[in-house]
DNA sequence: TTGACATATTCCGATATGGGAATATATTTG
DNA sequence: CAAATATATTCCCATATCGGAATATGTCAA
């Protein structure tokens, strides 16, 4: 076997760091194919395959307007992520809360 | 160009799912190799190089008692991915806001 | 030292990748 | 229809991957 397919789901699909920057870019405001390829400076079919990836788990949507296609992210597609990583934030942060109670100890020498 | 090098950050790193689930595995405690090959039925040459791919991106770190290597997850090093889905995540309870929302509007006539 | 146990490394092969270049498709306009 | 604009697709290739198998390294115990 290989590496997971970059379609396969969303970890793997935002493990390529232009995808993040057109989330990114479009997260606020949909955003047409050539606002992003001029934004980011990308090519325009690396921009379109991009969004293919993008497309393929969820994480976009798109719609016609006119010769344009308008993107826009799908946040509710990036909730797996985010759920999986919380739990580790709240480890993080029970680390953190141990320096500071270890430090405070120490201040009352 | 190929794809980013798996041990070019964390976000490459967390894409390989069972590397997810062997941070899962020892989140709460910190485990030796063997615990991980056990629990997760792997071979133990795949665990010790899925280890080495999240120690380079200091995923995990290690120390060694007697024969065995300990492992424990460096909850901080997630971070970045917590911190980045978060944005996302925020976009994600507005639009749920929304179409309660609407819900509530409909419900009124 | 020798053997047993625990882990790490190396070599292999099939596979999917991302960028570049070229081209195809779709839509509007004249 | 033809030309122009916007986007998508295809082909090629250098590269990194993951698993499997075999082997190497490290540590303890007798």
């Amino acid at each position: 076997m290989a590496r997971a397919s970059t379609t396969s789901d969303a970890f793997n699909a935002v493990a390529e760091p232009r995808r993040r920057d057109i989330l990114n870019f479009i997260a606020m405001q949909e955003r047409s194919v050539s606002e992003i390829v001029d934004a980011l400076e990308l090519e325009q079919p690396s921009v379109s395959k991009h969004l293919k990836v993008l497309k393929e788990v969820g994480l976009v949507e798109a719609r016609r307007e006119g010769r344009q296609m308008l993107y826009r992210v799908n946040g509710s597609a990036i909730r797996p992520l985010w759920e999986w990583t919380s739990t580790f934030e709240r480890m993080w942060r029970h680390q953190l809360a141990k320096v500071k109670e270890n430090a405070e100890k120490k201040s009352d020498l």
